[in-house]
DNA sequence: CCATTTCATTGACAAAAGTCAATGGTTTTT
DNA sequence: AAAAACCATTGACTTTTGTCAATGAAATGG
């Protein structure tokens, strides 16, 4: 059940048994059906979840229409940060794509880890960093390549991603409508 | 001169006077001339530059047109990390807009602070924290709000920054052109 | 102080993306 | 197994944004 995520925890930092079983104290595992929220918009975000197994999405509502913010597929990490760490209601939602299995850190046992084992704050130092060069090259593709190419970044990037979620929500991540997506996807058909 | 670095470091993590002067002696200023690069595309990211006075851009040069992912003034901290952190080539530019003093943390010292003073992995765990709430902020705000409550946010949230540099670097960093920028100008201007 | 460069604005036009509505195929639910 | 919900695609049309070119004002550098 937790063979993933010490997995991805020891390509950061290796651990040893010990350490291993002292972390595992404080998480806890929770599954999610289909379309079930693992947060709300206005509620405070209670946990870091990383995913053993299925498909999340994190989203914005604005003004009626949904905008993707990220998914999380197995081995991933998700949660509405800003909201974990300051208390102030989340402005995201998180939802369940597929059923999915997580493993929970809450805000209290995030606080003791910190404090109890520097391993895991090099960890979220880490896990962090990386998350935002991610959504700076993200951010930056965004604004300086032609949607064709993000698309196909995306695709590339991302081939598990593409099979597993419908098109619509990948035009969301990218900014777009399903109506554009669907014509450029045309476009590139055509040209092969 | 490091004033402010320690100002900044201590809102997110508290210093002796020891650790100060300890950390302090890893440090190097520099000063850059108006237009002066701080790193070039390609070149290796050798430091971390904290802002004591003056203001930088950091852009991408997709072809022929820049685009500017990050501004940086007074009491702010700018580099191209992945370039830092993996050694590759930089795929952005840094560059003073106007004159300015920073305060280097290069890569060795960056390393050797991790190892002797768990503060700075602190600062720099947090750091990084904010910086990405900061930019998932931002990139919600650029596919979700339209063009002009964007500038809006912009505006509010950076008024010092807004009268410090030229209006087409706004645009850029926007994601628009100069020309797109003043025509929602001037529509805001004539509701008013 | 003059020459040059940079900058913001504007107009005319082109290209890109969004909106609305309809269709037909899937998948999901009951 | 039938009904309902979801989904991708397409067409016609609108809106938004970009491109190119020109102008005049302001800032910069020698």
């Amino acid at each position: 059940m937790y063979d993933l995520f010490f997995q991805k925890f020891q390509e950061k930092v290796p651990l040893s048994n010990e350490e291993q079983e002292q972390i595992k104290a404080y998480l806890t595992p929770k599954k999610l059906r289909k379309r079930q929220y693992l947060l709300q918009k206005g509620d405070v975000c209670k946990a870091i979840a990383f995913v053993e197994k299925g498909t999340l999405r994190e989203y914005s509502v604005e003004s009626g229409s949904e905008h993707i913010i990220q998914f999380a597929i197995e081995g991933w990490t998700i949660s509405d940060l800003f909201s974990f760490l300051t208390g102030e209601p989340a402005t995201y939602h998180i939802e369940a794509i597929e059923e999915a299995e997580l493993i929970l850190i809450s805000k209290s046992a995030h606080e003791e880890l910190l404090k109890v084992q520097p391993k895991y704050e090099t960890y979220m130092r880490l896990l962090i960093t990386g998350a935002y060069i991610a959504l700076q090259r993200r951010h930056t593709s965004n604004i300086s390549l032609p949607v064709e190419e993000r698309y196909r970044n995306f695709t590339e990037m991302y081939p598990d991603i593409v099979q597993r979620v419908p098109q619509h929500m990948i035009a969301s991540y990218l900014g777009l409508t399903p109506e554009t997506l669907s014509r450029i996807r045309k476009k590139m058909a055509n040209r092969e």
